[in-house]
RNA sequence: CGGGGUAUAGCGCAGCCUGGUAGCGCAUCUGGUUUGGGACCAGAGGGUCGCAAGUUCGAAUCUUGCUGCCCCGACCA
């Protein structure tokens, strides 16, 4: 992409009304526009983040047997009356009638139409297990938004709902969405670690929230350190056999959310093993049984010919939450920091002096040359000061910065800079082909 | 929902106390000089001063009401 034919709008001043870093930060490069409180615009540079999220949830989740449906956020009240929720939301829920004066709302989470889906189609124990799920707007009415992106009242979620025979069943799936988150966030470069969560009536142990460390994080959490070294399950795990060990093994370490503390426990680690940090939640799995199965009606036969409501749990990533929390996880004074995997994209080009021959050569061939190889350049050929395009670029943090310029031309070479480390090296153009094609292609 | 702020050009702000018809920096446009870490000079465009009532000869400025937004707390993915 030429910057001179893209939508970049950079702000040089910080907006007042950003107090948080992630907020600010996606404000400055220009990812998003706030339209009312907790509800934003996402620009290009914006979206793009948000959709190599998306794939990435949409890759593991594949992986892990879940199946992609999209229901609407728009909801008839009917199918919460029968749950017995409509009554019980309050105000977080967008009530909106239509013409007709039917109730309807904005969708704050789908446990009800998936229940729906389900008892409209599925009859017998030989269709289980099933996992579907989809990546939507939600709406909150949250009384306070903040936070920028990672505490709106319109937000982009992944649910997943697995329905299974019995609860032996529901725990395998469980275990399945465990595997998968683990290996979700990994992608995204982060550390994740569950936390065991409430779990409100239901009870029992299965309920983790996925938390990242991050110094500007919204709650206090409490880990063992062993957690931090933990090695995530590879890519050709089987997800349909026992996953119980890799379960344990993450679940064994002591980690809770502040709400979840026991302090008694936390001190019989070592000193040194104790990790107390900030924590943002990006993930929450659990397993509610029968409960929307039951009201809804949604049944099927089992071996012996009975009829039992299907077992139930919902799986949430949030999605637009994840692009601010990878800010907060990845920044400095500069800018942001992308993982490669999240980045907008790959290399920033910095043309020094469009109009000049040789520089211009230079920078079309690598331009040409990167693109082709399937790296995604944004290419800066405006016609502005070195100074500001260096400062763009650390901003927008994508991972290489690669400057083409008469001095170093002269010599047969260009800079390229590593966003995170901020090394540089100079290099002929073709051994920043040799070098950045593999490192980001793979 | 309690408490506290704030609202003036795209962004950041001054002006308000002491009423006289709006200004600064950045950004934008034109011309010139510059050009390897957010250039300089000269000129230009851009604002129903959040909205509504009131006081006054006259309101960004004083009074009242409303609304938006932000922060702290309670609540939440």
């Amino acid at each position: 992409m030429r910057l001179s034919r893209y939508f970049l709008p950079i702000l040089k001043e910080n907006p007042k009304e950003a107090e948080i870093v992630s907020h600010r930060l996606m404000l400055r490069a220009g990812m998003i526009r706030q339209q009312s409180a907790g509800i934003y615009s996402w620009l290009p540079l914006g979206l793009r983040v948000l959709r190599k999220i998306e794939r990435i949830v949409e890759e593991e989740q594949a992986r892990a047997g879940a199946i992609q449906v999209l229901m609407p956020t728009i909801q008839p009240a009917d199918l919460w009356r029968e749950s017995g929720r409509y009554d019980a939301y309050g105000k977080e829920m967008l009530r909106i009638a239509d013409r007709h004066e039917r109730d309807l709302l904005f969708g704050p989470t789908n446990e009800e139409m998936i229940t729906d889906i389900f008892r409209a189609y599925v009859r017998s124990y030989k269709d289980l297990p099933l996992n579907l799920y989809h990546i939507q707007w939600k709406f909150r009415d949250e009384v306070r938004p903040r936070f920028g992106i990672m505490r709106g009242r319109e937000f982009l979620m992944k649910d997943a709902y697995s329905f299974d025979v019995d609860k032996e069943a529901a725990r395998h799936a469980y275990n399945r969405m465990f595997v998968s988150y683990l290996r979700t966030f990994t992608r995204m470069g982060l550390k994740a670690i569950p936390m065991k969560a409430e779990t409100g009536p239901i009870g029992g142990d299965m309920s983790h929230e996925f938390i990242i460390l991050a110094s500007t994080g919204e709650s206090e959490v409490y880990c063992d350190k062993a957690l931090l070294d933990l090695e995530t399950p590879a890519a050709d795990t089987d997800f349909f056999s026992d996953l119980t060990p890799i379960v344990e093994a993450w679940t064994a370490p002591y980690a809770a959310t502040d709400e979840m503390h026991d302090p008694a426990a936390f001190e019989t680690l070592a000193e040194s093993a104790r990790v107390s940090a900030r924590g943002i939640e990006v993930g929450h799995i659990f397993y509610f049984g029968t409960k929307y199965s039951d009201p809804m009606g949604a049944k099927v036969a089992t071996g012996d010919g009975n009829e039992v409501p299907v077992h139930m749990g919902s799986y949430g990533i949030g999605v637009s939450r994840l692009v601010g929390a990878l800010i907060e996880a990845n920044h400095d004074e500069a800018g942001i920091i992308w993982p490669a995997s999240v980045a907008p994209f790959h290399v920033g080009l910095v043309n020094l002096k469009p109009g000049d021959g040789p520089t211009d050569a230079a920078s079309e061939d690598l331009y040409g040359k990167l693109t082709a190889a399937g790296v995604e350049v944004l290419y800066d050929d405006t016609d502005t000061r070195a100074g500001a395009k260096f400062a763009t670029m650390d901003l927008i943090g994508l991972p290489y910065q690669v400057v083409a310029g008469p001095r170093g031309l002269k010599d047969g070479v260009v800079e390229v800079k590593n966003r995170a480390s901020g090394e540089k090296e100079l290099l002929s153009p073709d051994a920043v082909v040799n070098k950045l094609v593999p490192a980001l292609t793979a």
